[in-house]
DNA sequence: GTCCTGATCCTCT
DNA sequence: GAGGATCAGGACG
């Protein structure tokens, strides 16, 4: 699975447009080389978060929470939410604009047992199926805050086939924005967190 | 300093 | 479908 390295997005695939990105980034594979083991996943769920969107963390300037999202794109964006979990996103666009792509399912390709162990559940469908899940299955912590997804033990490749139709939906767990169509996911797909 | 809110998940009912 | 867990950031004084 390391030979998935080859495949590695490139930063100037984050550098497009936000919701472009968040739709090319379906199908593609994130990788967690962790001490404990390599985790995999498809993508299958993505939300975009974008300038002059009221749900955006960077919608009301630059803090030192949010400051990675204003950076340059292709990093890792870890923050904490709800007192108890960890969400992961993309950081896209150029620097000095506040926008990214929150990463909400994936379907487990490689390191299952692992993800079992960390999440302590059992079904497939129960390991990454909610941005929260997922961070946990794949082992990210806040230490991954500002990771370079181009060149870290946290990375994501390129689609390896064609993925089948997306569906675009609104975001979920949101008040203002949550009418923006800026949700995506895979068609049929049995590991979404919801449809 | 204090108060409030929240891009969630899990366990009930 | 509803509510609790649990805490960092941000707004305000």
């Amino acid at each position: 699975m390391s030979g998935l390295r080859g495949g590695i997005l490139p930063r100037s695939f984050y550098a497009g447009d936000t919701v472009d990105v968040a739709r090319k980034l379906l199908g593609c594979i994130l990788v967690h080389e962790a001490p404990q083991g390599i985790t995999a996943g498809k993508i299958v769920e993505t939300e975009a978060y974008i300038q002059g969107d009221p749900a955006c963390h960077a919608s009301r300037g630059m803090t030192p929470r949010n400051r990675v999202m204003f950076g340059a794109p292709g990093y890792a964006y870890v923050y904490f939410i709800y007192g108890m979990y960890y969400c992961f996103n993309a950081v896209t666009a150029s620097a000095g604009v506040g926008e990214a792509v929150l990463v909400r399912a994936l379907e487990p390709l490689q390191g299952s047992h692992l993800m079992r162990a960390r999440r302590g559940r059992e079904r497939l469908e129960d390991l990454c199926s909610g941005p929260a899940k997922l961070v946990q299955a794949m082992g990210i912590t806040r230490e991954h805050n500002g990771a370079d997804l181009t060149c870290s033990q946290l990375f994501v490749c390129t689609r390896e086939t064609v993925p089948g139709k997306f569906v675009t939906t609104t975001r979920i767990g949101i008040k203002e924005g949550s009418e923006m169509p800026l949700r995506f996911y895979l068609e049929g797909s049995p590991f979404i967190s919801r449809k």
